[in-house]
DNA sequence: CTTCAAAGGACAATGCCGTTGTCGTAGGCT
DNA sequence: AGCCTACGACAACGGCATTGTCCTTTGAAG
């Protein structure tokens, strides 16, 4: 076979499925970002995907070369949506704050992209201009380049790990995920004080903690921290 | 078959395999984790495993429930590595400062294994020894019990989500890895002032920084933030 | 209009995968 | 010495990504 891929400008022909759905890169992309979303992680495969499409799974070999390269389409778009919108305040922390949650929320909205996009290095057009937007917050703020860069690298891989782990808990199996869970609501509940005797004192703060992310918080002792060592210039 | 496995203890027998393997939790996670080191993370498949262990793939079963519950052993066994010969000192910031670069140490060590596992709630010995030992050392500080769950879960998911970002990077191929590197060096560097004028002041600067990992730097930026936390009680 | 190369959808097959029902053997207790 | 059953082995199932091949349909050229 060797490469059944046209690229899209490329295309002259539309030719309806069976089931007469008309195929294209762009409609292959929304279903399977629709399917991530409805039917959670597992569901994106290329056979339920073709499907979801109304189309046999080998013809989704027409359009990408192989199950990455889709999701890797997939995920160049969520790249573009956690900046849609976005506009400085002038307010430094506001500022970090808002780009910090903005990006964990878009890639929490598509968990299974999040994970392979969030640790890639792009150098596109969408990461280049978040890079240029944090580092004009920072160096606005007062900070000096080689401080703002140290700053920069901390905030943004923060960001993105954060992002990839707690995508990672949601691109679980529900099974898996219901487990880890109940890790900290009954296996940890019941240790006790003789062997453990902190986790035993905490047993019910963490229970309450551990279902959510820690991000918000940690981005929160990023800033304090980081404002502090602008005061201290 | 409703359920084959037996728990480790309380095995009595022990019957070697055809080619005279003689199979245990251990031997199973110490070859899950070479198996992982030398051949990539896909390669760790039950019946690949077995293959290594020689031994038939639905033997394994008689240890681990699935896939998933063999991964957790893997990844409560990083975590055992990770804290293998640490002591408190007394000082809570360098406690923890060492706590989380040992972590992120011994992920790297196993980059490929790290991704699967950096995710995971394993609830097993060696997590619950982790999450007592960090407790105790911010207890001891004298954070109060809720302020110290909250730190706790901003620290240990920090050191996780940066220890499988990190790892993630060390999994790639050299291709893909230098082609990462190369984005900040050739590509950032060459971002014309007008439209990236903050890219195009701190390009050298990026290159630099971008080159080592983000983590202790947002290390450093935590304790810090958690230490004025406890000044201000 | 008619023609006709080839685009692109469909089918079938390959070789992975995790998992499970079942069987027989041998380990170790009494 | 004899029994029980733990546990390794075998075989089979259904689902996965991917590919070789066929054949219908498209749409441009004449």
């Amino acid at each position: 076979m060797s490469e059944r891929v046209i690229p899209e400008s490329q295309r002259r022909r539309r030719r309806p499925t069976k089931q007469g759905t008309v195929l294209s890169e762009q409609v292959i992309v929304e279903t399977a970002l629709q399917l991530i979303g409805r039917h959670g992680a597992g569901a994106l495969s290329v056979r339920r995907l073709g499907a979801a499409l109304g189309a046999d799974p080998s013809s989704l070999y027409r359009y990408f070369h192989n199950t990455d390269d889709l999701l890797l389409a997939v995920a160049d778009e969520l790249i573009g949506r956690a900046q849609y919108g976005w506009q400085a305040t002038g307010d430094w922390q506001a500022d970090l704050r808002a780009i910090g949650l903005r990006i964990h929320a878009a890639y929490q909205a598509h968990p299974q992209a999040a994970m392979l996009a969030a640790h890639r290095t792009t150098g596109r057009e969408n990461e280049a201009r978040a890079v240029e937007a944090i580092l004009g917050v920072l160096r606005r703020a007062g900070f000096p380049d080689a401080e703002a860069v140290r700053i920069y690298h901390a905030f943004v891989d923060q960001a993105l790990a954060f992002a990839a782990q707690d995508a990672a808990a949601l691109a679980l199996p529900p099974a898996a995920q219901a487990a880890d869970l109940a890790v900290w609501q009954a296996n940890y509940a019941r240790l006790p004080a003789a062997t453990h005797p902190n986790i035993a004192a905490t047993a019910r703060l963490l229970a309450a903690d551990m279902r959510g992310s820690g991000y918000p918080f940690a981005l929160e002792l990023l800033l304090d921290a980081a404002a502090a060592r602008l005061v201290a210039l």
